[in-house]
DNA sequence: TTATTATTCAAACGTTCGTTTTAAATATTT
DNA sequence: AAATATTTAAAACGAACGTTTGAATAATAA
């Protein structure tokens, strides 16, 4: 939850309420459809306060996933390094390392005071969006954390080729982001009383839903199409 | 050029000129950021034609995606039907369904001649669009088709809870989205040669790779919070 | 043919967008 | 207190957007 007793009245308030209610917007209109005008009358701030204090509108996006992102995968990077320290050296079960990565992100959703579910609900949108923003800004900043995870994949599951890995941990990717921008097919079947609610209970059992399915799509056994085509794509490696 | 051997001299040429650039471009660029101007001019055809034959940009979309969706939709409904002709009232096997279901989806992307790569990114960019408009159309038109694959997959599982199934179903779109629009993670891993060509034989593999793990999640055994939960809910039905 | 309808076309409309500019207000430094 | 820098405020800019219009053209029907 991050608390806040620490004193973080180092900003001015203006960006801090750009941040927030930019997030906010982003995540439930889009990037384009939410109007550097809309963000600013919200925030209550001048409409040139973001070219003034980010630049433009592109650059405070930027900012926005950049800084999330950075908290997220080094909370994410502490969980593991305190997975692997109780371990010994061991390889670690597939499900805690899934904990680590997916758990993290998913406990953001209960963390209202920092807009944890705006920001998980923007980043499963800009998961998909054609600037690819999210993809650049994990490559540059990030990818040392993500193949940390992997490596612990691979030694958690020996007999799972480093390719598998990389698209099962991408086919996970997909699923956890459908289920926290979760608007879709569980809303379709109306009769059934599914509908997702914000309260923790239903948090937690979502995240039990989606760790169960995640472990059970990774630890899938290989089919032997797929053992064929590993040791003929070795010859890349 | 767009060939023309057989006679598709029905509708317009200028309808399905326009159909055929407004996927290509809403797909790669996305809804908001593809113009009508930059759909016409591709189109080679008028600025005005869009809301002459179509009322307005986002009917466009609507229409585009009706169709579409109807087709995959019916398909995917004769490949179940099949099925369970085939299996005299047995239970399926789940991997059967999947087939059906996310199998009949993939095998688009082959379809080069009818842009079925461009519907199906359209198709994964749109699902987590905030305008929601892929789930209206579906919950609308095509509910009955999801009904029957849910059906299908209770008589498949009996041991799991029809809760935990549309679950486990939405994850699944959720993977197979990713999978689909795979610009993501794998890519970030560059020095592995894992980067997606648009070869059939690497289809081929990636469906495999994505069925086994959607079938390994779909399969997997119930943790004690689900059934508990189950039960619990089972007052409200 | 002419009359009628359907389609195409160029031009413009009104809005909204991101961005810039200019000046006033506030804070900081000298 | 004066001078300088920083922050806020208001207005305007040019560009791009979806949409509309009205006339020109093509196709069809009588």
């Amino acid at each position: 939850m991050t608390v806040a007793l620490q004193k973080d009245i180092e900003q001015p308030k203006t960006v801090k309420k750009i941040l927030e209610c930019a997030e906010r917007l982003f995540a439930t209109k889009g990037y384009d459809a939410a109007s550097i005008r809309d963000i600013t009358n919200e925030a209550g701030v001048n409409l040139a306060s973001i070219h003034y204090y980010f630049g433009s509108k592109e650059k405070l996006l930027e900012e926005l996933l950049k800084k999330k992102l950075d908290w997220l995968n080094q909370e994410r990077l502490n969980a593991l390094l305190r997975l692997e320290s109780n371990a010994d050296g061991a390889p670690l079960r597939p499900s805690l390392i899934l904990d680590a990565f997916f758990g993290t992100l998913l406990k953001m959703i209960d963390d209202k005071k920092n807009g944890g579910e705006m920001f998980l609900k923007l980043l499963g949108r800009s998961s998909l969006e054609p600037s690819n923003l999210i993809w650049s800004v994990a490559t540059n900043q990030h990818s040392d954390v993500i193949k940390k995870f992997k490596i612990a994949l691979c030694k958690s599951l020996p007999g799972v080729p480093e390719t598998e890995i990389v698209w099962r941990f991408h086919f996970m990717l997909g699923a956890t982001t459908f289920a926290i921008s979760g608007n879709g097919l569980p809303a379709l079947f109306s009769n059934t009383d599914i509908k997702m609610e914000n309260t923790s209970t239903s948090q937690k059992l979502l995240m039990n839903r989606l760790m169960t399915f995640l472990v059970g799509g990774l630890r899938a056994p290989l089919s032997k199409n797929m053992t064929t085509y590993e040791s003929s794509s070795m010859e890349k490696n």
